[in-house]
DNA sequence: GCATATAAGTCAACATGGCTGACATAAAAT
DNA sequence: ATTTTATGTCAGCCATGTTGACTTATATGC
């Protein structure tokens, strides 16, 4: 009893910390995809289209399956919103030259355009956040995300020397500028 | 061009590095739902449903418009979750003394073991997330975290010592147990 | 070369959880 | 006494997730 009072209590500390880091990660998710849903109406795109539209720019050429796997949504859901975004010329799809069944999926310059429009504003924002946390807080930010995140796909993001290392069912690696 | 081919562009690198960070943010998240959806579906809730269960329990005596504030939903979309909570008894809501128009919301002791399952696993994949990242890097994720929070609410979510010293508009907080 | 497996696309129907708009009630505040 | 506030409710719409069934083209294994 005297530890509850004194607020010592080894286990009430654990789920307090606990129960921050989750309502942490709820609000700044929050907080970070709002951004974008107000740019997303002004060109009549939900939520999804964004999702779709992100990952193909950071991955260049990923087929459709590789989309979905990262997605974790059914072919159906992302069907819809890429037709959408191929129709509205944001995206093309070429077939693979040694697969000739895959999909590769890339952003037109009209694409990019949108994504980079789209992302601007929560890229300030993280910008703002790393700025005023530090470099270190930074990496402690990584650490423990990455340490959410499920293995098969920690291994994926680890940093790329790493990734190189392991010979790769990797994903196609963004291109630099 | 040697910038670029030498990966010393320090544009790039921080682009880089940015975007890692919203990427990190979307597959800790998704990881992260996904264990408490696989719970909900065992109950049949959804996800609007934890989310209110769990805000609940975390402010007992929390008022249906501060909710929605947390939540950032109208209050018809609430309205849909809470009054299922309310109906299968996980959830009281009792007038206010002072202003009786109020409905202060809480848990009972059937919702407090059903939060309680519901978030089990999460906790522990957090748990074991800031163990392996280690206390510093801890301390980086919450700083990083709460700078991509807007500012109102990360007032809110400071340390409790310097919520107090402010006289506090503050939502109750949670109790010991 | 044929059988089977894989990558992708499509149609249809359904569930969840957001949204807007309109309106009602009770209690507080002016 | 009037107005404002907190809450609740009805009705309908939309975006985006789901399952299930089926097609087409191509690759792969025997």
């Amino acid at each position: 009893m005297a530890d509850i009072k004194s607020g010592v209590n080894p286990l009430f500390l654990r789920e307090e910390e606990l129960r921050q880091g989750m309502e942490l990660l709820f609000y700044a998710y929050r907080d970070f995809t709002d951004e974008a849903d107000a740019m997303l109406v002004r060109y009549k795109l939900g939520r999804a289209h964004h999702r779709a539209l992100y990952f193909v720019g950071r991955h260049p050429g990923i087929s459709v399956s590789e989309l979905l796997a990262i997605l974790r949504i059914t072919k159906q859901s992302l069907a819809r919103v890429l037709n959408d975004l191929v129709r509205q010329g944001f995206i093309t799809q070429t077939a693979g030259m040694s697969d000739r069944r895959r999909r590769h999926l890339e952003l037109t310059p009209k694409g990019l355009d949108l994504e980079r429009q789209i992302t601007e504003k929560q890229r300030t924002r993280i910008a703002r956040a790393y700025r005023q946390a530090g470099a270190e807080a930074v990496e402690g930010f990584r650490k423990v995300l990455l340490g959410i995140v499920n293995e098969h796909d920690r291994r994926l993001l680890q940093p790329p020397a790493a990734a190189e290392r392991a010979g790769s069912t990797t994903l196609p690696t963004p291109k630099r500028p």
